[in-house]
DNA sequence: CCCGAGCATGCAGTCGTTTGCAAGGATCGG
DNA sequence: CCGATCCTTGCAAACGACTGCATGCTCGGG
């Protein structure tokens, strides 16, 4: 028997419970198997394990699931200085969009052994700052980034740091790292062409914040598209936020002029809310008004009417940002890598032919 | 200058940047600050602060926020054998109904300082105790659990072992720990009340599955009130799962009999489930059959038709449950606390009075 | 004017693991 | 049969913060 401290007296400890026998430590194991700590360390770590005679190993990791030894991850990060751990920043939870992405990352960062922290920034600079910097200090060996702005002075400060880190799906202008997105262009060039294929010509776009790179890329896209169509681009309201109270605002402002025959949401909370504008002034979709979303959100498909949307494949966003993380942290990465993600335009109930 | 530890060779390190200067430690602190490393501690932490000499604390404040210096949790956790970080384990983060309750979760604990874990189980038990392992081997100070069963060996064995514990919407019998949900049953109640005040008679229950409490819980609550009514409470189907497939299955098999006039749906997937199997059969709602669905989650008003449902105050939910675990953590509490949020029937577009 | 109480601070060990260095033994060639 | 080499293992010093104990100082009462 080992006579290293003893436990403290644990008479106070609620008497009911059997004296927790207290998780098995490396010496513990070490002493069982008769050997130093040492060795039982690196027998027990894959990367060193080649330095150990292979009975001995074998002898050690025996004694470990004897014991059910597991390590310690936080003594490991103190000495390591890494924590197999990997900081993810999210605007909202709630934001259906977010959840598959959060997922896909959980689930390939999972696969390799690290685990995952989430944080919302409710799209402020400062809470993303703040979660940042608490994450940091908790030795996160990495970011993966859902929240960043065009253009976005914590990420080119965290990049010039050198802090492994990968954007998913929002990018920064002239920032060196590696970044995955949906092909947002290609999409919105999808849906305009849609549109015009079924006979509209009077298209509108409720563009969504420009401070970020969906809602600046998704609005040139716009622009571009309706040029090579010959037709004006110039119909365009952007919204304060991605959200259906602001699609709703926004859309409300655009149908205070002449309305459309069709709008081209930045994104679906937007086109729900532009379908709330539409019902408050009387116009039906898609009959009067045809309406096209971005992501196809799930259950996106079970609105009144269905929505036309641009599928991104959220989760696969998720797993790719996930690898690229890891590609970082492993140092297999030499340059950044930016990895665009095809979208498919999904064409439901939302979308008709201009009326007469 | 402090002349401890020199930097390891920076040669190779990325030439570009500036060399890193590394976190500062409480050793610089109390080095800059002329005392010793114990001092600037006990000046730094709250509770010892009392300790030392109120000018002490001052300066060493400075000091610390002058280098801007933070305590390495991990370091502290090693010492303390806490981590300040609590687990969370839910089921799947895509299903609509959790992303509020860990939002609400988050949003608490981050309030105390506490940083959240989640993990996702799919239901699948060995997942659960595979996480929640892995989080205690990361040295989380307490769990929150979505994913309890009605009968859940794991539970029972951690709560007879101690670990500090809150279950927020499922639950599990017999387990002496706290816990938040909605009240299912007064909710039930009401739905079977509403549909039948609107003259139906043939009213089935699409269950969830029995061995969740919730789906336990809402059946038992179906009985009961279809009893109180006078009123056969034979009629119903149990699905595999809380997913909108599973609904449409059992729906299906409902439907295969005489249909009922009216469904109460396990939850709002399920609803989702026997919208699409009542669509399949050519039966239309809430012209032929009315449903109703629980939980109320996001979005869930905009299905054609708007569902009628329960609403479960998911967002307070996750923000009760962390309370209570804070409760816990902080050894305020002495007996487990059962805690019953209030739901409401939120009345829209997909019942109506039964045919004839 | 001296001694004890009490406050403020320093000392050093500890949490559990990793890792550079050194030492012991075995092996092999000359 | 001996010394050089390699392989295996042990030793001990870290990582950064916390904390029981010891120490030195100040202050006050007799």
């Amino acid at each position: 028997m080992t006579a290293r401290t003893p436990n403290p007296p644990t008479g106070l400890r609620a008497a009911t419970l059997p004296p927790v026998a207290p998780r098995p430590t490396l010496r513990d194991v070490a002493t069982a198997a008769g050997v130093h700590p040492a060795t039982a360390s690196r027998a027990l770590n894959e990367a060193t394990r080649s330095l150990v005679r292979p009975a001995t190993v074998e002898r050690v990791r025996e004694v470990a699931t004897a014991l059910g030894y597991q390590v310690n991850p936080i003594a490991r990060s103190l000495k390591t200085s890494r924590s197999e751990t990997v900081g993810v920043l999210v605007p909202d939870l709630t934001n259906p969009l977010f959840p598959p992405i959060v997922r896909g990352i959980e689930d390939a960062l999972g696969a390799s052994g690290y685990t995952v922290l989430t944080a919302n920034t409710d799209n402020d600079p400062a809470r993303a700052a703040s979660n940042f910097a608490a994450m940091q200090a908790r030795q996160v060996d990495g970011f993966i980034v859902a929240t960043a702005r065009l253009d976005d002075p914590l990420m080119h400060e965290a990049a010039e740091r050198g802090v492994p880190m990968v954007l998913v799906n929002r990018l920064t202008e002239h920032l060196d790292v590696s970044a995955v997105a949906g092909d947002d262009a290609t999409g919105i060039a999808r849906t305009v062409d849609h549109l015009v294929g079924l006979g509209h010509r009077d298209i509108a776009h409720v563009a969504g914040p420009l401070n970020v790179s969906t809602g600046s890329v998704r609005l040139r896209a716009f622009r571009t598209a309706m040029q090579q169509h010959g037709l004006p681009d110039d119909r365009v309201v952007v919204a304060e936020a991605y959200s259906d109270a602001a699609g709703h605002a926004a859309t409300l402002e655009l149908l205070d002029g002449r309305a459309p025959t069709a709008i081209v949401a930045g994104n679906d909370l937007l086109a729900i809310g532009s379908y709330d504008a539409l019902e408050e002034r009387g116009l039906s979709c898609p009959e009067d008004v045809s309406v096209v979303g971005f992501n196809d959100m799930p259950f996106i498909s079970r609105l009144r009417p269905p929505l036309t949307s641009v599928r991104v494949p959220q989760y696969d966003l998720g797993v790719e940002s996930a690898r690229l993380l890891l590609d970082v942290l492993s140092g297999r990465t030499a340059t950044p890598r930016m990895v665009l993600l095809p979208v498919q335009l999904i064409v439901r109930g939302s979308t008709a032919p201009p009326r007469g």
